[in-house]
DNA sequence: AAGGATTTTCTGTCCTAGACACTATTAGGA
DNA sequence: TCCTAATAGTGTCTAGGACAGAAAATCCTT
């Protein structure tokens, strides 16, 4: 057992914490020279502390856009003043009505403040009503904050800190919603990858705003219990939920597995801010462009559902 | 651009339907003869869906603690049997006072019964006040539902739904406390890896219930996050959650890893159900046996800082 | 005979180095 | 100026071998 702490670590860990897979890395040290690591006994990788911490930086920086191939090269100043440079260049907010809240919420997570960002958040909820506090703070907020977090302005902490206050002040709006029983029957979650709550807890409170039963998994679940879930809890919809994060051809690949293992009775509802750019749905899914537009959908559903029943219950 | 749906998907489809890694896929092909995928124009695995189906039926058997080399060499037939005879040995619930509440949730989460279960739980909440519920009803809970699910009882998406509902109470519960400002500052979060939010939750309900600031990141916080968010909030404790899903080496290690990069005076709280066979604590970490023990361990930080105070605030 | 230590078997991860699909950027033409 | 074609750039896939670490089986001791 070892009794001073290792400076040096392999490469599984290296995966881990920087979030380059095993891949990127040993190619990258093909093709560029780094990472260098050195070899323990028995000729695996092992990477000093510092090429860790450059690592990091690099990927963080990845995130903002900013290719590979000079990054690699770069020093660690270089990559410390580039990552000073994409921070400086802050969008100003869009010169929106009100823009008062989203400043407050950006300057207390900037601040670390936990109470005074928990305190804003619950103002902003009661002030607001709980519909008005997602259309009009909550969503253009959750934009904000991951636009601020790729440019480098807020660290990923600060990012986790807001989603769980966030999430917090949802449930706690979603909480006070009777549960209604009104068609669409809707089964929420999010597909494999796709990590962020936000959305799938912002639609449904959505939905239950509109009193209509609704059934959330929370996020990741597998395709094929998504389908299983939807015939066992007699779900007319499946509604899910796309950040930016996940990419465009996973997403489609994954939607056309799980459109092929539902009932063509059971619809498919996307939305999120992955469909921003989309021009044109995919066969058999219904594209949300908008969490304003649920009312609306929901209207549609039943006059579809009305003038030709396609199911029995 | 496909207009019949493939029912042949590439190995990282595979690698995401099933949890199976694409290394452990090439390696039981090569040793085991199954998968057996045929190949695209380019030489690519690519693997037909019943043959997935299996791997994935074979997957949730592993989790099971069957061994791979019999459930890749049985036929469907076979491993439909195992899953039923392991489902058959249900253990009986520990004989405990009351188990009527237990049972109780595990039978509408059988009957896929979201409302029956969502009153129950909020009616056990009400009845039994959010400290008694967490200590004598969702902990134990979360084990038995853990266990059910291990036993291939309950599918993924009833564990996930299961897991969603008692979010959302222990949120409710949480929300209703006045926060406390009391020492020490706790941070709270997962290690990476660890996607199970419940044990954080319940955590974070009783620190809040003795009046502690308490600050919580959510689940899967890099490790250097985790450090760096400490010392921007000035946390005393970092309160970490382990379930039985992460390694106990690949938790050492983090952990390790954790603690050389916090300065000394700031305390590690490790609790969750990966301890509970753990026989000492590791170095520099304390191990919270139970959920219980948090205002005794509490006490004796106060203790302990009030006798020789390390830090100046 | 039961418990503990040792050996053997099993199993997943890491290795090298080449190929190539896919995406982003640049150059060319309408 | 906008759209299309060529060209880098980049990550993932493939092969089979090696081996560390976990699980199971054996042996030995009490």
């Amino acid at each position: 057992m070892n009794i001073t702490a290792s400076p040096e670590v392999g490469i599984s860990t290296v995966e881990r914490e920087t979030g380059l897979s095993k891949d990127t890395l040993r190619v990258w040290e093909r093709r560029y020279g780094f990472p260098e690591p050195r070899r323990n006994r028995h000729g695996e990788r092992v990477y000093p502390a510092e090429q860790v911490g450059k690592l990091r930086l690099i990927s963080r920086l990845l995130d903002r856009g900013l290719r590979p191939r000079q990054l690699v090269a770069a020093s660690l100043e270089e990559l410390m003043a580039r990552m000073a440079a994409s921070q400086a260049v802050a969008a100003p907010p869009g010169a929106a009505a009100d823009s008062a809240p989203f400043e407050t919420t950006l300057q207390r997570l900037a601040d670390y403040d936990e109470a005074g960002l928990r305190s804003h958040l619950s103002l902003t909820l009661q002030r607001l009503g709980l519909l008005r506090f997602i259309l009009e703070f909550a969503a253009p907020m959750n934009v904000q904050v991951g636009d601020a977090w790729s440019r480098g302005v807020l660290a990923v902490s600060q990012e986790h800190l807001y989603s769980e206050l966030m999430q917090h002040q949802l449930r706690q709006g979603i909480g006070t919603i009777y549960p209604g029983a009104r068609t669409p029957s809707v089964l929420l979650t999010t597909l494999p990858g796709e990590e962020h709550q936000l959305g799938v807890l912002m639609a449904h409170a959505c939905l239950a705003l509109e009193g209509v039963r609704c059934v959330s998994l929370g996020v990741q679940t597998p395709i094929w219990d998504i389908a299983q879930a939807a015939r066992r809890h007699g779900a007319d919809v499946v509604g899910l939920s796309f950040s930016e994060a996940l990419r465009l051809k996973t997403a489609l690949a994954m939607l056309q597995d799980l459109r092929a293992q539902l009932p063509p009775s059971v619809e498919i509802w996307a939305g999120g801010g992955l469909w921003a750019h989309a021009h044109h749905a995919p066969p058999g899914i219904r594209l949300i462009s908008h969490l304003e537009r649920i009312p609306h959908e929901l209207a549609e559903f039943r006059a579809r559902r009305g003038t030709a029943p396609t199911v029995a219950v």
